[in-house]
DNA sequence: TTTTTTTCCTGACAGC
DNA sequence: TGCTGTCAGGAAAAAA
């Protein structure tokens, strides 16, 4: 069974807590970087000179985004499929090491990603952070409601729409998969075919189920955080994703493993209708 | 303009 | 053993 780590919201958020711990006010004193195209928005030497000197100051998310922000400069992460920050006594690097900042009180802070998906973007502090724009709610937005689903969804299955980070900003593959499970909606229903009722049920289960996450995140990263680095390993206990041939404890049926939208799709096919 | 396909990457794994 | 081919996937670029 292959280890599913790609980092969703609860992830990015626990990733952003413990860095905030980690590293807040400590001074950026250089940056080596050995990948360069990690880097979106910036020649790496402007990248490079600009952050030189720049403190972490406050530390947020949106949507899978991280958000840094410095004394003058605003560095956002996308950590994608694979991206991992490490805060170490010692500069290790590997070949899977794209960017090494080099912080104040002898500290380093490694960005690793072996499949090299993840993006930096700098923007200046006053300037609108481009990359996040189009974001939707996020899961947690009281504005987020069945009307704004209604306003927002179109053609396409139930779990694209989860999946478009234009709608709701946050849910990836294996939370979309969790959450249709919860309320009961098979994957690959048309979004528009969708009731009032299980709507909320869509939205009720995102919230329970990002919560769950971010609290076993926060729980989990203690134990391992100064061993492993910062990642997104720890996973909430899945009902059905990577469970193809299991039962489901719900209602007995085996759980099946369908592609929807290029994407590996769990589902229970006795109770998600 | 909107929708579909391709691209980016590497490691794991299957099959020969 | 070692080679080749396929798959995993978030999001944007490229093509249709």
């Amino acid at each position: 069974m292959k280890q599913n780590s790609m980092p969703e919201l609860p992830e990015v958020q626990t990733v952003i807590n413990t860095l905030e711990k980690q590293i807040k006010n400590k001074t950026i004193e250089d940056i080596k970087v050995f990948y360069p195209k990690i880097i979106d928005n910036a020649e790496p030497d402007y990248f490079v000179n600009s952050l030189k000197g720049e403190s972490f100051r406050e530390f947020k998310r949106r949507g899978k985004f991280l958000i840094f922000y410095l004394d003058n400069y605003i560095l956002v992460t996308h950590l994608r499929m694979e991206g991992k920050f490490f805060v170490e006594n010692l500069p290790l690097i590997t070949k899977h090491t794209h960017l090494e900042f080099d912080l104040s009180g002898g500290k380093y802070l490694l960005y690793h990603d072996v499949r090299k998906f993840g993006r930096m973007y700098i923007y200046k502090i006053d300037e609108e952070i481009e990359c996040i724009k189009k974001l939707g709610l996020e899961p947690f937005d009281e504005r987020l409601d069945v009307s704004y689903l209604k306003e927002h969804f179109n053609n396409k299955t139930v779990k694209e729409n989860l999946l478009d980070q234009s709608i709701i900003a946050g849910i990836g593959n294996i939370y979309a998969n969790e959450i249709l499970y919860y309320a009961s909606v098979h994957p690959e229903r048309e979004f528009s075919s969708l009731t009032d009722e299980e709507l909320t049920k869509i939205i009720e289960g995102s919230r329970t189920i990002l919560k769950r996450a971010i609290e076993l995140g926060g729980t989990t990263i203690h134990s391992f955080q100064s061993a492993k680095g910062i990642d997104g390993r720890f996973q909430l206990e899945c009902k059905v994703q990577n469970k193809e041939g299991s039962i489901c404890d719900r209602c007995g049926s085996t759980v099946k493993k369908i592609r929807v939208a290029g994407r590996g799709t769990y589902y229970c096919p006795g109770c998600q209708k």
